[in-house]
RNA sequence: GCUGGAAUAGCGCAGUCGGUAGCGCAACUGAUUCGUAAUCAGUAGGUCGAGGGUUCGAGUCCCUUUUCCAGCUCCA
């Protein structure tokens, strides 16, 4: 494909690259502003770039759009393709760019150009449509051979809840119709591992209206939820780290000096105990401090690594709760550690090794993003220079490719994150680390240094699950409840072929369980081929069918949830080959 | 919180023009005693999310409200 760029030059790129699908999904949006144009001729247009999976376009519609103008829309495009338009670019002056966009009155693009730096604007035309643009574009409108308007939303202009909410048509466009088809079934697919479905049909947790974004974890899920603390408690044991538990609820005072009564006040649910405010802690980190604080602290106890689980409630917004992924209370695996100056380095970098084998052991792909001071901001410049080199400096060290997020830190510090994707390629915050000068500042925590001195040390927070609640939901969208056979809530199923085996099914049942493994027995008066449909429907990773010829020799028929019929044998050698795999 | 959509049996869904609620699966009972993804028959199950209104009559129309879904904003 030819792509013409902002500067006016052409250049060569497939749809493969990101340029060329840019590029492509782009003048798809350009398509659909101008069969809207076209249509409805009092629509104003504002912007409409690509996105991962396809564009979209905000407009302001004088009417209430639906989804029913979509077929519309599409014929529409189609002819707009059909006609084969060149896209010219161009650029004019800024009294000229004003004067074009006056002159269509388009309100949205006039304010777009007071705010652009350049003296030269960017345009694109095809055909009668004009659009103000930095491109860019494939060449003609004829490379578009199938697309497809997927829902429409409201989206605030530019981003910002204060101002006027725009109607967002989202859309996805392929160089051809069976990409497009595979790319809409892959959708289709994707919905099917939606961990709220799944946790459902799984018995994994329930949100009801009773508790808007607090969920219920059910006895499979709490089976999962403590085979990852588990694993929690002996990775952290290994690395140092010891265990507290403070309290739910603590009293204002301590929220007053940690700065959460006044920058976090909105999240958090308070109540009065004999005539004191008290809150319920959206963080454990003023309680961990706490304990810091009960005893003076020598240099010699650094770094000083402290764990807690640590069951927080926060006040999100109804609109923003998601399943298991976003919720009003979870549990963070939380941990603060304690040290001087020069252990910095050593202890980020001990934390990303850590995160990294976590989910190295899971199989997940994630990506890191560092977050720098944000507007509501405490502390000093200096601190805030010092923590957020302490954390790339870490980074480059460990050469950890890694994005910046300008603004997007915690109010007393910056933080490095770590995203993991969910079914549909959202990602979703999960470890954290961050470094925090105020938090020892504000409960003037000291250590005596070497020098016999008092000092003041230095604090990070860091999560590697996140919540144990999102990392349960991201678990079951990436295995799409698939759960391999360590953390699966039941591991092995005995299938009796009829009521005459049960009492062997039984007692293959109980020495398994005697040996640890969490495995249950479908004992109804059900044909085998159905116990099977049943026991794969709930993907239990192995099945042991019991009749005749096993109860005679003392034997199982294994079969695999993804293999399928694996042959007889002993009940020994069933446990070797499940250590093998790890149990 | 904002914009739009949705809510009917445990789950997945149908319900026409306003006329007294149905299907499949699951559950339960009985028959059946079976070899790797659904045996057959029967039974029971619903203040149609909640509250108000219009009407002779509301699952259906109107208002309020709760929750959920998509997106925005915000965030682990």
């Amino acid at each position: 494909m030819k792509i013409k760029m902002k500067d006016g030059s052409m250049r060569e790129a497939s749809f493969e690259e990101e340029l060329g699908r840019n590029a492509f999904r782009h003048t798809t949006a350009h398509i659909l502003a101008q069969a809207v144009k076209r249509l409805y001729p009092d629509t104003k247009c504002a912007i409409g770039p690509s996105i991962a999976d396809g564009f979209y376009y905000d407009f302001d519609f004088t009417f209430r759009f639906s989804e029913e103008n979509f077929a519309e829309i599409e014929a529409e495009m189609k002819k707009i393709v059909k006609e084969n338009l060149q896209l010219r670019h161009f650029t004019l002056d800024r009294n000229r760019a004003m004067q074009a966009m006056e002159e269509r009155e388009e309100p949205y693009k006039i304010e777009l150009i007071q705010d652009l730096p350049e003296e030269e604007i960017s345009f694109y035309q095809q055909g009668e449509y004009l659009e103000m643009c930095a491109g860019p574009h494939v060449a003609y409108t004829s490379a578009i051979k199938a697309f497809k308007l997927l829902s429409v939303a409201g989206a605030y202009w530019r981003g910002d809840e204060k101002n006027k909410m725009l109607t967002r048509v989202y859309g996805t466009s392929f160089p051809k119709e069976e990409m497009l088809a595979e790319h809409l079934n892959r959708l289709e697919e994707a919905k099917k591992r939606d961990h709220r479905k799944l946790g459902k049909e799984l018995g994994i947790f329930a949100l009801l209206d009773e508790g808007p974004g607090f969920p219920f974890f059910l006895p499979k899920g709490m089976v999962l939820k403590n085979i990852l603390i588990d694993y929690w408690r002996k990775l952290h044991a290994r690395e140092g780290y010891v265990e507290i538990a403070t309290p739910v609820m603590l009293e204002r005072k301590l929220w007053e000096t940690s700065g959460h009564w006044d920058h976090y006040r909105d999240n958090m649910y308070t109540t009065v105990i004999d005539g004191a405010d008290f809150a319920i802690k959206p963080m454990s980190c003023p309680g961990g401090m706490l304990v810091y604080q009960m005893e003076p602290r020598s240099y010699r106890e650094f770094p000083m690594r402290i764990s807690e689980l640590g069951l927080i409630h926060r006040n999100e917004k109804s609109g923003t709760l998601h399943g298991l992924m976003r919720v009003r209370c979870c549990t963070q695996d939380d941990a603060h550690i304690f040290m001087t100056p020069e252990q910095i380095q050593d202890e980020i970098k001990g934390v990303v090794r850590l995160i990294d084998e976590v989910y190295s052991h899971f199989g997940f792909r994630y990506h890191v993003e560092l977050s720098t001071r944000p507007e509501n901001a405490i502390g000093s410049d200096a601190d805030w220079e010092m923590a957020t080199n302490g954390l790339r400096n870490a980074l480059d060290d460990l050469k950890l490719p890694y994005v910046v997020n300008e603004g997007d830190g915690a109010f007393y510090g910056p933080k490095i994150d770590f995203h993991l994707e969910d079914s549909i390629g959202r990602t979703w915050q999960c470890g954290t680390i961050q470094l925090d000068f105020q938090l020892p500042q504000r409960f003037e925590a000291e250590y005596i240094g070497e020098d016999g001195n008092k000092h003041r040390p230095i604090m990070i927070h860091r999560v590697v699950f996140g919540s144990i609640e999102r990392f349960i939901g991201i678990l079951i969208e990436h295995f799409a409840g698939k759960f391999p056979l360590w953390i699966a809530p039941v591991q092995i199923k005995v299938l009796p072929i009829s009521d005459k085996y049960i009492d062997h099914a039984k007692g293959i049942m109980r020495a398994l369980q005697q040996e640890g493994l969490r495995c249950e027995m479908d004992g109804r008066d059900e044909k085998i081929g159905y116990k099977i449909r049943t026991a794969q429907l709930e993907k239990i990773p192995y099945m042991l069918i019991v009749g005749e010829k096993e109860t005679e020799t003392d034997s199982v028929s294994v079969r695999k949830r993804e293999e399928g019929d694996l042959g007889r044998m002993g009940v020994s050698q069933l446990l070797d080959m499940l250590r093998a795999e790890g149990i």
